[in-house]
DNA sequence: CCTTCGGCCCTAATAAAATTAGGTGTTTTC
DNA sequence: GAAAACACCTAATTTTATTAGGGCCGAAGG
């Protein structure tokens, strides 16, 4: 799928995405041009879906995260995502196998917040929260190698 | 916590972190190094963590995602840890409450390998599984405004 | 077997972007 | 009420990205 020089700059950019062409060119080996075609290509094959940001939670006040199970009621679903995608709290949320549910993640800046949020959901769906005591893996891309 | 000039180009950076700093400063009403200023200010804060990139699972032939709620057996903690930490196929991991357990993302190509992962942590840690159906919220990040 | 085409790379020149330097007005602090 | 801190500006400089134009295989086809 991608080859050995893709992938290490597929690497270090996932690290840091503004890292400049001449230093990815010296890592591995080419000229910029050459970076800069592989990177189009990247792109356009849809391997690196876009350049973003990672914004910390907790330096915005959202010291609390918690993961969320929900399941809707019946007749519920769509008024229960719809509810999800409008409340900003809400970071990436996953429809599930499984009952027809989702599995959520939310930022709170407390258990009150945390609570209140439910509380808005209790007579649309079924909850089951868990609070993150800690990220051993805060985030991390799927493997680049296809072994 | 941010002003309004600070969120608007969050918000910007977050949906392209490549946006030139001369594309900002008009978005926003400044002069470039204005906005460069605030954008180092903003790392200094740790609002923003750092300039990244999204792969994208499926274009690497992981067709399937699944999130795995992994609670290990007595004494077993820090070997399920550690396995997760180096295996590939996992993705974000957090630690949360009830029973000392990992939510996991497992991003695989096969039921198959996803059956073969779950193999491998069958005698350290009970299980369960939900495989992703869709995504209604990728990815999102905490909200911007104290509001 | 030789030619042609496509892929992938290069260097050099140009265009665009980021950074730096130096200065102005406004608000906060002593 | 002066001084310092702040947030911004423009203009000059430096760095980075892009474009243009060619060379070198290696595979496909005559």
């Amino acid at each position: 799928m991608l080859d050995e020089t893709d992938r290490e700059i597929v690497e270090i950019l996932l690290r840091d995405s503004r890292t400049s062409l001449k230093e990815l060119a010296q890592a591995v080996g080419l000229s910029s041009p050459s970076v800069s075609e592989r990177l189009r290509r990247l792109e356009e094959r849809g391997v690196i879906r876009g350049f973003t940001v990672e914004v910390d939670a907790k330096a915005l006040g959202f010291a609390i995260q918690a993961i969320v199970r929900i399941k809707p009621l019946p007749g519920k679903l769509h008024v229960v995502q719809k509810l999800i995608e409008e409340t900003p709290q809400f970071g990436e949320c996953d429809k599930v196998t499984g009952d027809d549910c989702f599995v959520a993640r939310l930022y709170v800046r407390s258990i009150e917040e945390l609570d209140g949020l439910l509380d808005r959901i209790a007579d649309k769906a079924e909850t089951s929260t868990a609070i993150v005591k800690s990220q051993p893996i805060p985030r991390r891309a799927p493997p680049l190698q296809s072994s």
